[in-house]
RNA sequence: UGGGGCGUGGUCCAACCGGUAGGACACCGCACUGUUAAUGCGGAUGGUGAAGGUUCGAAUCCUUCCGCCCCAGCCA
């Protein structure tokens, strides 16, 4: 360490850049320019070129390429030279400017200390070639430290940051609902079910909606964001049995509230990706044009509506059918940013929606789908608030009603007008990412049938 | 659960109307003082998902099983 110098005393703005130890970040390298640091990461990637090789380091923050030439300095191209992959590595050298570099600067190693050199005998096993999803899949745990999968875990912690900020600024507050839950919130099928304690059965829960209803009577405008899980047998690209969701719910509010809401929350968090993480949507390759357009107001659109653009271009849809894959691919092209459709037939919605006064046939519901046939990304509405009406839908849903008292509590104790939604977190990162599944844009996914790492 | 597709060296693929299983990458060595998933030359390793059947002969054809991918249903 001794190597490493403090910085001068009258740079203040840059000194805050390096710790105690005079170790710098690599996303940092910038301000230390002519400067000898220290970094502390992995080998990323190693090139030769007679007497120069050209290391790549990677530290979580960012790479950089080193230089390090046999005549000038001896010993650290003796101990980088034919290191392996992903070997740990602490080095210390003066940052410059370099075009020629990947990221524009890069660092002239003089002195390299390997922490753990991993062996010949047994290499990184990924590769900066292509691979197969299932080799990548089983290998998570090593498939994250690639710069692509790095990029997107960044979009996904300013994803949930954002709409954090965004709900917090709109008078929302943050409440927790239950994992383990005693009964359905929709149905039994897709419920993972576990030993509770004794003899009693619990399931893990599948929405947090019902519990923010309740909280909602209490505080007003809540929401939660956690985990659920479903144990529905979907493998498609769109599925996750284990996934994130953040759920508002507002006391005296209606469908068009929650439909301001949700184009107002989506929009803050694109555009604060589009801000605060442009390095990461460049490393993604993703096309930022794509995404600048997502800004209030999005096209609000009827069920009906919809259904008359999907005959327009040859779908073959009857009143009452739900949309597949193909019909919301039809319907986000259209537009240049999500599409809200709203009152869609009750039959096809939950046992929970309000049916709109004017259409009884009609449930007060909405869907946002992504643009660029991404989909569905939030689903909800306005929820029913008469106490005989939601007894009678219980009934006819054959829903175990001991376990939903407490549900018609909130109808029999002060009843208002409320409504909320649900935003799928990695259907919101995967859009963003442009990413061909969900499995990617969370750290260690679980589908059906994998649950390993 | 239904429909479709696919299982070949460590990885990604080729051979698949039956006839000696091959390439690229990775790994090791040599060369190269500005490389960009470096390049060139050389080297070692090592594979047909499993079981059964047809055949002189099966990666290839048939049956069953296992695993994976995609789509549908359901949903976020």
């Amino acid at each position: 360490m001794s190597s490493a110098p403090s910085p001068p005393p009258n740079r203040k703005a840059k000194s805050k850049t390096v710790n105690a130890m005079g170790i710098i970040t690599i996303e940092k390298a910038g301000e230390h320019e002519d400067q000898e640091v220290t970094l502390r990461g992995w080998l990323y990637n190693l090139r030769e070129s007679g007497k120069l090789l050209f290391p790549i380091f990677r530290d979580g923050t960012g790479l950089i390429q080193g230089v390090v030439s046999q005549k000038e300095q001896p010993d650290a191209f003796a101990a980088l030279r034919g290191l392996t992959q992903e070997s740990s590595v602490e080095i210390t050298g003066k940052i410059r400017r370099e075009p020629r570099a990947p990221g524009g600067y890069e660092i002239g190693v003089s002195r390299v200390q390997v922490l753990q050199r991993v062996p010949e005998s047994e290499p990184y096993p990924i590769q900066l070639k292509e691979h197969g999803v299932d080799f990548l899949l089983d290998r998570r745990h090593l498939w994250v430290r690639t710069p692509r999968q790095a990029s997107i875990l960044r979009i996904r912690a300013e994803t949930s940051r954002a709409a954090r900020e965004f709900m917090d600024s709109q008078g929302y507050t943050l409440t927790d609902a239950p994992i383990f839950t005693p009964a359905a919130c929709e149905g039994t099928t897709t419920l993972f079910e576990v030993q509770y304690v004794d003899d009693e059965k619990a399931y893990l829960t599948q929405s947090g909606q019902l519990y923010v209803e309740a909280l909602a009577a209490a505080l007003g405008k809540v929401y939660c964001f956690g985990p659920t899980f479903r144990a529905e047998k979907s493998k498609t690209r769109r599925h996750l049995t284990e996934f994130w969701m953040l759920e508002p719910e507002a006391a005296y509010a209606h469908l068009e509230d929650m439909m301001t809401l949700g184009e107002g929350l989506v929009s803050h968090i694109v555009q604060s990706v589009l801000r605060n993480r442009a390095r990461e949507i460049e490393t993604l390759k993703r096309d930022a044009s794509k995404l600048e357009p997502v800004k209030p107001p999005f096209p609000r659109i009827t069920y009906e509506q919809a259904l008359e653009i999907l005959r327009q271009h040859g779908h073959d849809v009857k009143w009452g059918d739900d949309f597949g894959g193909d019909e919301e691919t039809t319907l986000s092209q259209q537009f240049d940013r999500p599409v809200m459709i709203h009152r869609y037939p009750a039959s096809i919605k939950a046992f929970y929606m309000e049916p709109d006064s004017a259409r009884p046939d009609l449930a007060l519901g909405f869907d946002v789908l992504a643009s660029e046939g991404y989909g569905e990304i939030i689903g909800g509405g306005e929820r029913i608030s008469s106490y005989e009406l939601l007894l009678k839908r219980l009934r006819e849903q054959k829903l175990p009603e001991q376990a939903f008292q407490w549900y018609l509590d909130l109808r029999r104790y002060g009843s208002v007008p409320h409504a909320g939604f649900g935003m799928g977190l990695e259907r919101v990162v995967a859009w963003i990412c442009g990413t061909e599944h969900v499995r990617e844009v969370i750290p260690f996914p679980r589908m059906i049938y994998r649950v390993y790492p």
